[in-house]
DNA sequence: GACTAACCGAGACGGTACGTCGTGTCTTAGT
DNA sequence: ACTAAGACACGACGTACCGTCTCGGTTAGTC
């Protein structure tokens, strides 16, 4: 019989608090100022690290941030777990509302984030694999559980539908556009008529 | 008394070649290497020009990048100048389907120019101008006809039908899938569904 | 025919000023605090100068400095043209106590000099070539003046007695010793005993 | 009552064989690299330590290279003791071979050391102490035997001609050239000319 | 035979400097 | 007035060492 030991580390560990520094920093000034404007420098003398630190931890600014919000949007993007009576219209529409919702506080930062996805081909592969795939599979997952309950039809795509109702959200908010309640219902109508 | 009617130019004037041949290499170079890999110095020099020059002519390598790809879109942007007894379905699909195709060329300049729009205002509102609303114009405008014609119904929303459509374009091709006219034919399929 | 056209320089020519006030910095800085201690950022900032600028027109700090003391000490180093009645004993103790006082003043950055070129194979090569051989001439031509009017005996040897001379130079400067006036006439005393 | 003679150590002791690999590693990379070249790091990871285990030991780079010098020389420059009917001449001539042929091998660390001298009053302190100076004497010592002997004469410095002999040899050596037993001859025939 | 202080490998961390690159502006001289 | 060429200030990049610091684990010699 074998156990897999957890590697023991050797060495000084790293400061956690540290860590948490640098990713606060990065989010904040990211918040603040935009991806592109925010340096590395900047990030690390704002946690009050030396910059061979960050270095030390993340490959590259976007890694940096990309973790720091992955683990920010973690706990938000909880799935509903839609169980009992409540329709997946219902269900879908709060979803996106909530979405959106976080995407009006957090907007320009996944704006630089994905300009920055479109610049670096392992970075865009991270971004998708970690953060877009599980939003996908929400939308795709509750499309599919509609199908099944007859409210809306066999013949629909429940891929095609998370497509279209996840590129309406990215169109509007990398033109600039507001994307709040409203348009979540307005996508929802057009989803669920008959 | 004597009005100035057009500012007469004195001195020498610039060399239309030279523009020409800033635009030629800014596309090529960019489609080889991406726009953010290309700096302007290898543009200028890649068309054997003092960077002053494009400095000269267009305040920015987005603005350069931007004014090379809309001369060479004018024209496969061409309206489709609707007569005729052929379906708006027909002709939506066929729309897109070009406007794909073109996307399969010219995706990674697309991209990289939506990318440079996030972090620049004014990049992006002629961005906005020039390039998204025409295209979102055609296909609103293709929807009404549609619409009047009764081939979709009353109560849709043409913006919010466009919007979704673009979306989704966006939406695969900032997330490195393809699309083509399968794509096109799911997208209008859906639209047009009963 | 064929004349030699000096390459005629284009496009901006470099400030002359900007020049001058980095050597300037890079020399007073180096009599302050020694070659290794001045890094490159401070000379730049010393002279009010981007760090690029100092790249631009030199490969390394020693080659700055080099150049620097070179231009310095173009100008003390004149032979002395030993014209005259003068015995070359006398000459030879003039120029050992002018060039003395010299290293009095500068030794600081000759021992500086010396070090770099212990670890740099090209710096050593320019160093001796434009500096150290110059000098070792001057002593050797002084001396050979000797032998012929006979103040130093036929079986000597020069090139010898050169080495011995500068040898007993940097020994003394290069252990922290003074190096002064009196030394320089027991050297004489002991090269020019019958 | 109770004096400490020796402070008693507690606790496991320095490994030794730890601080012979460490000796043995930082000569050998500085005779293959230069001192410059060669970080500290390196020498801890060659000799398979970590670098806190080399600065329990030694204050600096120079510190341990200078000691792990001391112990390889110390043995090589064995004062002749120069006994019985062998000239003085002839003693000087074989112990500057020696040490010429020492300095073949070794003269680039020599160098490297010179050149670290330099820049560090304190390492410059320990240099001349302990390595510089006994090799002085040897030669001052030799040089006013052969005065007692009649073999130079009374009104020679031997101090003086010591320096010269020692820098003649810096000189060359500082200045890449060879120094073999040519060269230890020549000086010698010039020392002891009539 | 257990205790305990020092040793030791490994790596984190704040610094400082490096050399390179790109940008936007400027200064020349030549067209 | 435009162009080619290049100077220049600025600011960011990623890398390399330095010297110090924490860890966890290992001895060697006393108690």
């Amino acid at each position: 019989m074998c156990r897999v030991e957890k590697a023991k580390p050797v060495g000084r560990p790293p400061n956690t608090a540290t860590s948490a520094a640098l990713k606060e920093a990065a989010l904040r000034l990211m918040r603040e100022n935009g991806f592109r404007k925010v340096s590395i420098t900047d990030i690390a003398s704002a946690a009050g690290v030396a910059r061979q630190t960050l270095y030390n931890r993340w490959k590259t600014k976007a890694d940096l941030v990309l973790k720091a919000v992955f683990e920010e949007t973690a706990l938000v993007a909880a799935e509903p777990d839609a169980a009992g009576e409540e329709s997946c219209r219902v269900q879908l529409e709060r979803f996106l509302s909530n979405v959106f919702r976080h995407v009006e506080r957090d907007g320009d930062a996944m704006r630089s984030l994905i300009a920055a996805a479109q610049e670096d081909e392992a970075f865009q592969e991270e971004f998708r694999t970690r953060f877009i795939l599980p939003r996908e599979e929400m939308v795709t997952g509750l499309l599919r559980r509609a199908q099944e309950r007859g409210e809306i039809g066999r013949n629909r795509d429940p891929e095609l539908l998370s497509t279209l109702i996840h590129g309406a959200m990215w169109y509007r908010m990398l033109n600039g556009q507001v994307v709040g309640s409203a348009f979540a219902h307005d996508i929802v109508e057009e989803v669920f008529r008959s």
